[in-house]
DNA sequence: TAAAAATACTCCATAGGTATTTTAT
DNA sequence: ATAAAATACCTATGGAGTATTTTTA
């Protein structure tokens, strides 16, 4: 299992069709099904059921979506704390010291 | 990001220790330095203080070890309920009919 | 017959490996 | 001298694309 499966799969739920959600992703239709297919296998359950020209998410695919909704929560709140951090830390200049380190100077004019 | 990435940075976070998280993970020294750094790349921030022979987590490291806690959970509870899908509806048949759809019937023997 | 997904195939980017180098104990 | 991580380089797998086929409304 793979995020960008798993991105791919949150824009076919949204847009509810193959097509229109590769054109969102910047990708091909071909390869959005291969990927769903690949996820599929590996889950060992259709997280569509293909009905015609329709698809509908199967009980396997909502409860891959309410997850996937959690995932990307805390991805992004990887990303928005790490960039606070780095913010943070612009100006600053951490000093630390080992227990089992020589303390030495090096100074570079 | 790559969830095969957050594995190896969970293992090494582990071990503390790349060449026996590498064993760990089935994978060489390398190829997880590799991918450690090009996660440090993405985020923008090194994960680990490389003092010496020993590492040390940083402050981005720490965030992202959290989080990872709560993605790899997300990840065994869809895994757990499909399972359990999958047990379910072993034995059962579902019957649904869509609004548009003409009611059809086909009997094989 | 048109719209949409699946499939066959091809290509190339990159994950992962081997060998080597660098760095610190 | 040794232990550990980084780097250079190579290979092979699989992600992604084009073209085509299947399916159904």
């Amino acid at each position: 299992m793979e995020f960008r499966q798993l991105e791919y799969f949150a824009a076919v739920c949204k847009e509810m069709h193959f097509s229109r959600a590769s054109e969102n992703l910047c990708t091909t239709q071909s390869n959005l099904s291969q990927q769903i297919k690949f996820l599929e296998n590996e889950l060992g359950m259709p997280l569509f059921d293909r009905i015609g020209r329709r698809i509908a998410l199967t009980e396997a695919g909502k409860i891959l979506l309410d997850q996937c909704q959690i995932i990307f929560e805390r991805i992004d709140y990887i990303k928005g704390a790490i960039t606070d951090l780095k913010r943070m830390e612009g100006g600053r200049l951490d000093i630390g010291i080992l227990p089992e380190m020589e303390i030495c100077c090096s100074i570079h004019c």
